[in-house]
DNA sequence: AATGAATGAGACTTCATTCAT
DNA sequence: CATGAATGAAGTCTCATTCAT
């Protein structure tokens, strides 16, 4: 009995998913060169023809897995919007950073470990640049909210420590002072804190 | 009739040194995997063979040119120490820093785009760990001169601003407000910044 | 649609024998080191990446064959165990290696020439060394039947007239006198030839 | 001031023997392909040029080795010529040959291991070929002398004992009976021993 | 949709040999 | 006589990708 149009795509979407989630594990354990497809395809328990099945190339599939990536960053920050108080986003913001870094750390290890090899810095440009862009943009407006001046600057400042932070971490996690840095910027970019920056 | 040590010490110093530059360069543009030794050579214009003369393995060429990156991080830093203002040596190492990272961008582009591939991350942590753990102490230092509390906490977020900057600039360097960026560091990191967190 | 795990097992097993046999004829004819995996690539009609689709190396490629030569080596004299005069197990014994020499000289050329070669050495002694010891004790549980004393001596002895045959032979075939050296070999180890050894 | 042509002479013989010397040493512990002319001259503490000054390749040097090692074969046996009685010369052959396997290992090692290595083979039938189809004969004549029936195939038989227990000792010195196969030779090959394979 | 045998380009590495000095 | 920097061919091995079934 053939399946459905309906089967097959459900079958088509739980590999390609599979796929997907394995490649992403691997490319953050291993890196992307460490990282052969006929690992991926060993570690999910299918063939190296299925993964070109549902992926061009080795490069489309961490396109793939960028993109991923951006997905759930984006959804990470997804509830901070519904806040209405600038100050409280940023505490929600740098908590919500600093805690995924410590908890996901896998997921972390592959946001910077891989979207900065060289390789897949075109990539990662590409599919992450819009979603990066989108997120300086979302903090600039708080702290032009806030009432900071040259907010555009202090933004980047922001984006950079959060992500100098992150890069610092994953280098060397275990003597890392995560917990001091993290009330270090809450104090830092509370209201009284961020008093001397505002008109 | 062979040449005297002296003629032989100097050949293979040039010559060192040369692929050194030469794969400096082409790791810093292609990054470590999309460099080949044979590439290296080329560019350089000697035998592939001449360049296994000089390091082991390609992982051993890599972890020179770490020291070298090292060496020089060090040496742009080596000016700093003697100023006594604490202030003046913040203001120092902003400046330094970020005018370095736009005039020596290929340096740069290396320094972020290989330490953090993957399989250079190991390397990189043996030869770069120590560099980076004085660098640290050294700006802690900095901040208990000045007064500031848990300057721990203070020396990590100052570094992972400068690095979270690079990384920044690297990843897009049309776009990104360099000097605007490094007009608000200086600031806030001025004595008048720094107030609110000094005891 | 998948070939059946029946198909897939046949078609490795061809390419496996395939591959096998060409390299325990190359390695005969032209050494370890004087064939290389291209060498037998070419030969076997096949890419060399396949070759190491089945081995991991050209030192594991060398142990299979080793084995496999082994496994001849126990095949020659399994028919001489159901024997039960040990006067004729000797002669067949004698007859059945010196006859091998004979007929299948690339075979021991690859035996004697192989096993003795420094690199291949240590694999031999890992791979063979069993058999060989093997052997040594059924020839001296003969020679004790037969009541020599010092039979483990004897063994040796006889074992190393075997060999030192064999790598004579092959190394001069063509002015070897083997069938005369067999004649007398047979007659040494008669009834007759042994009883002044005997108790 | 310039050396005087024997000066010259000398050096040129003393460097000559030392890398031959070097050379016998290396190729007897890691292989003919296992060792590279860097490696020899670096053990011989003299340049890689030099080397190919007094040996126009590799292939040449050893050519040279093997001959080396065939004069000192020679020398081993030379005195047992001026023995007069037949059965005495065999029991210094025995002995001889047997005492040297053990006490001169490296060089045994050297010559078993080495002239049966397959690229070696056809240099060592050049170069060894004459001293060993003399010994043959010597020892032919011996079992002339002695009326020994068919005493070709019995000098064949002998020299294949000494070259096989050489190899099975060289391939597992640890637990070779070296001793007791001396006695048992010694006996064998002794008056009595050869009593029955006499007229 | 799924398999895994097969390919082939290209990477790293070694080393005998040459040659300018 | 002596040196060792330099070459280049050749060898081992990996892996993204294809394709017949």
């Amino acid at each position: 009995m053939p399946r459905t149009e309906e089967q097959y795509k459900e079958i088509r979407e739980k590999s390609r998913n599979l796929i997907i989630q394995t490649a992403l594990k691997l490319f953050a354990l291993k890196g992307y060169h460490g990282t052969s497809i006929a690992d991926i395809a060993k570690e999910a328990g299918i063939s190296k023809g299925l993964a070109y099945n549902y992926f061009k190339s080795k490069s489309d599939l961490i396109e793939v897995v960028l993109e991923q990536l951006g997905v759930e960053v984006n959804q990470m920050f997804a509830g901070i919007e519904s806040i209405s108080d600038p100050y409280e986003k940023l505490r929600l913001f740098i908590e919500g950073t600093l805690d995924s870094i410590k908890n996901d750390e896998e997921f972390w290890s592959l946001y910077f470990g891989l979207s900065l090899q060289h390789d897949v810095l075109e990539i990662s440009k590409k599919v992450l640049g819009n979603i990066i862009e989108q997120t300086f943009g979302l903090i600039e407006t708080l702290f032009i909210e806030i009432g900071v001046k040259d907010a555009k600057a202090e933004a980047r400042i922001f984006g950079a420590i959060l992500d100098g932070v992150g890069v610092h971490y994953v280098y060397d996690k275990k003597n890392y002072p995560l917990e001091k840095v993290k009330q270090q910027l809450i104090k830092k970019y509370s209201r009284d804190g961020l008093a001397s920056l505002t008109i």
